[in-house]
DNA sequence: ACCATTTATTTCATCAGATGAAACATTTAT
DNA sequence: ATAAATGTTTCATCTGATGAAATAAATGGT
């Protein structure tokens, strides 16, 4: 087995593990993953458009996840001034209170799960942000909604 | 943003990515991702049970995947010899050349999303290892199934 | 040997969430 | 002013995962 499939293998069991984790985690019901990866992104006013292209999802998907979270009082949708089609995504301060719940949960599941150290999570860090720069630059993102 | 979530959303974006990217390149029609991460791991007969247990997937999630790859002549049941009421799945000579098939693009799909070099992946490799070794010692693939 | 319990898998009804096409509203370009 | 493009929504549809109950074989105690 090449090391190539050595590390996708890896890296999918992380990923799952902590997706599975984290969804459970969650206070009393389960949410979507979705729903929990996109409160996440939202440190700032958002575009529904943006976040679809950045989740890998259709727009259709993040009407549905935005439903969702505003339903639960977590995010409000805004006009946004610039374009009257579009909308802003905000967090509602239940939101923010939940985001860094989520957060703070999150950063403390992956030291567990994962069992690195600070050094090691940083050395980790560098070479996934260089992998991130490479998948986006590259379009990737683009050529998979396409 | 604490480096634990944005090194969580590389490796979420990384995931997707691959995901997306194999289970679209593959062949003629599009293949669930569970039945591919079946095939690649079934390098030597395997109990349905261990199966599941490593995927993280129900027993009953796990007859569908073999159901589908049976159908398509990838694998082939064989009762355990050892316990009648388990089945050993092996791969086809038609299975075993779609393995490499996908094995050897899956590789090279890593390689060229990610943009990192052989010294890179084998760093990463060492270090993921060393995380897929204490996702499963500290049991948390367990703990997600109970 | 006998019966209860445990283990390996299957069946099936159900469900959640993603998809894609068509609709709608607004903006931009000609 | 009109046509085309853009941002979002609606809705019908589909796929695959889930969990409970069934089946069948192994194991363990008596």
């Amino acid at each position: 087995m090449s090391p190539e499939i050595d590390l996708m293998i890896s890296i999918h069991l992380l990923h799952e593990t902590l997706e599975a984790r984290i969804e459970a985690a969650d206070l009393d019901q389960t949410v979507p993953k979705n729903d929990i990866l996109m409160l996440i992104r939202l440190t700032e006013p958002m575009r529904m458009g943006s976040l679809a292209e950045e989740m890998l999802v259709l727009p259709s998907t993040l009407t549905a996840i935005a439903d969702r979270l505003e339903e639960a009082g977590l995010i409000r949708r805004r006009r946004d001034p610039e374009d009257r089609r579009a909308w802003l995504l905000d967090v509602t301060d239940k939101g923010r209170a939940l985001q860094s719940h989520i957060m703070a949960l999150s950063a403390e599941m992956f030291r567990s799960v994962t069992g690195l150290s600070a050094a090691e999570i940083g050395a980790l860090g560098q070479m996934m942000h260089k992998v991130r720069r490479n998948i986006i630059e590259c379009g990737y993102t683009q050529e998979l909604m396409k």
